[in-house]
DNA sequence: ATTCGTGCAAATAGTTTGCAGCAGA
DNA sequence: TCTGCTGCAAACTATTTGCACGAAT
């Protein structure tokens, strides 16, 4: 945990900003999720949070590469940390009727394959500093009928 | 190009719906693209249509999986036809800087790879009619500086 | 001390909705 | 003809911003 307020400040740090108290809730919050949580959750989970303020330090812990903005279908966007800060790299599972956002690994051929593949794609489309995205969306385990 | 009318009108017809002028415009506007675009972009393609009744109608056509809405970073919505109407299978490049998509498409062998790890992910995580989408997000041509 | 961050409240922008009239099967 | 679609304008909601005060280095 401490390395990720480390990582954190350093990356602020770079960007020419504090790393206050508001940021470093937002971060321990993040890192205390097991999956990406919405701006609401975040002002449930920190009460002390006021929300213009927190928009703000999303913008600026994004810039800084802290955290990461997910925006899946419509309702609201979904923050977590980025992979440079945690040290993991995973995709997500998306339900298309609560939106909630579940994290998983592939097996190291499939991203492998998968990386490359894009990497050509993107070159040849002339993209540049392109990474890719895979989510799986679907309907959750709570999302489904129950009798089915 | 009348394929596309014929399956959307029997989507259309086997949601409950009627397909008419706007709907058909819709369609139109959006099969004579190259790349999905916003709701924004369809006004002005097809200025004879409302605003209202084009969201509306972009919500009928969604759930009767005649039009594929994406999401990509915040600003507006994207919007395009099915693979179910178009017949192709692809995926999207998109631009960090601008917002624009690309459609691109994967090796057989990379899909069918990636096909198989994430069916295998949803099933262990009880997700149910998961399907896969990619993306691929960098920096376009035209938004990369020119002297680069 | 001085600059950056904070919080309140007001403003903005994309999207949604109520309602009366028109078009489609 | 009868129900669903349309378009206008008003309503909503997530997000952004102006400004004066408080906190960080």
């Amino acid at each position: 945990m401490s390395e990720i307020h480390d990582t954190a400040l350093h990356k602020l740090d770079g960007a020419g900003h504090r790393y206050t108290q508001n940021r470093r809730a937002v971060a321990a919050a993040l890192a205390g999720s097991e999956a990406p949580i919405t701006i609401a959750e975040l002002l449930v989970a920190v009460p002390t949070l006021a929300q213009s303020s927190t928009y703000r330090n999303l913008v600026v812990l994004e810039e800084a590469g802290v955290v990461h903005k997910i925006v899946t279908s419509d309702e609201h966007s979904r923050y977590e940390l980025t992979e440079a800060v945690t040290g993991t790299h995973h995709h997500h599972l998306i339900c298309t009727t609560c939106g909630v956002v579940i994290d998983v690994t592939l097996p190291d051929d499939v991203e492998a394959a998968l990386h490359d593949s894009l990497a050509a794609a993107s070159y040849s489309m002339r993209f540049r500093g392109a990474h890719h995205r895979v989510d799986l969306l679907g309907e959750c385990e709570n999302c489904e009928p129950a009798g089915t």
